[in-house]
DNA sequence: AAATGTATGTTGAAATTTCAACAGATGGAG
DNA sequence: CTCCATCTGTTGAAATTTCAACATACATTT
């Protein structure tokens, strides 16, 4: 485990838990280390929701397929961060959605009981990773609420500027590079990736924005 | 605080706590109540969010406003209901929202470190109410997936149809009673009020679905 | 440098949604 | 019962988005 203990660092679940506490503290949770290639799945759709996962490396993405086939990209999950939690702490019995290696990436995974029920060594570092979790809970929670505030927008043109403004206000920047490319961006923000396209072309020559790839300016 | 059981029972936050531990409870974590009148500010953008707010009597409204200064209602809450706890448990400094009184109301206030740090007399049922919070603030995670889910179809028959399928599994029948107006379900799924009347109108010639006022049933 | 595959930008027609306006239905209040 | 306010369904025109198709740009491999 020593091995990734540079990502887990930074895992909001650790916080303020020292290395040499860390890497006992996950023989007591009985992490487990997967590694997945490319597109690969990484839970399906109905599978048990009890596992709480880190990306240690890599990028996975939590999807929603629809009959038709259109993809609605919830969420990106990069390394160290969490993924799975909130179904497993609302005690849902399988998982609604995909999870789905976007690159090749290693996961660690932790049954969530182990964290919410006090282990049986009475692990005096428990109190804060359970605050810890909660607090990776509420966060997400904002995330949703935010795209939200964002997809509840009702033309392509506010869509992108909303998400662009926020991301604005979160970098403390007007210059910032988003995680997705453009089918990415167009499915995060449930919109066409042509008309999306379009839009951002637009509001160049209107001189609103700049942008070279991923690298955005709001001006 | 008595006079409020009855209210506080409902409460998701204090599920599995027996009255006479509640109203000791309450104490330990230093719960305030304040009054509002009809309209008046319960908490402003910018304030602190440590807080945790449950609706005793009336009602609030969340209240959001974007970038061009047009102002959203994100959710009503009503008595029983908690407000706040994602601000207060992810560790937000300053509220993002506006909170109102929607009517005369009354709210009791919980500093949410009391809750997620042990007290000092390591009273014996905060185990639970952590447990709760976590459970509360999960749950809520996963109705914003569920909107999110739906609101992410393209078409407004979709989004109806996929609204009204979960409807129906939730209830467990093909017929049910939905807790919004045509405006409401509207606003819920983010379309048009008049394109959703045509649309239900269509389905129901179809012989699709069924329905008189709130009640719906998916043949 | 050529070849290949993928990502992005562009376009016009088709489909859908929004918007405004109105008519019928519904439910209270007097 | 009538009046009034609100909710719901309907409609057609305007605006927008989707869709399919293709051109260009870019990166990687050979």
């Amino acid at each position: 485990m020593k091995k990734y203990l540079d990502v887990l660092r930074k895992c909001s679940l650790f916080d303020g838990i020292e290395d040499e506490n860390l890497i006992e503290m996950l023989g007591c949770l009985r992490a487990k280390v997967n590694h997945y290639d490319k597109n690969e799945t990484v839970i399906a759709e109905g599978e048990p929701a009890k596992y709480v996962g880190i990306v240690l490396s890599g990028v996975v993405q939590i999807e929603q397929t629809d009959y038709y086939g259109n993809r609605s990209i919830v969420a990106g999950i990069e390394p160290s961060e969490l993924f799975g939690e909130s179904f497993a702490c609302a005690g849902v019995e399988r998982i609604p959605v995909n999870v789905v290696a976007n690159e090749e990436s290693e996961i660690m995974f932790i049954n969530c009981l182990r964290i919410t029920q006090s282990c049986s060594n009475a692990c005096s570092f428990h109190h804060q990773i359970i605050y810890n979790l909660m607090k990776v809970v509420a966060t997400k929670n904002l995330m949703f609420h935010q795209k939200i505030e964002i997809t509840s927008k009702r033309s392509t043109r506010e869509k992108l500027m909303t998400y662009l403004l926020l991301q604005a206000k979160k970098n403390g920047s007007n210059r910032f590079e988003i995680p997705y490319d453009r089918q990415g961006l167009a499915d995060y923000l449930e919109v066409e990736r042509s008309g999306l396209s379009a839009e951002i072309g637009k509001l160049r020559r209107e001189g609103v924005i700049e942008c070279r790839k991923g690298w955005f300016e709001v001006l």
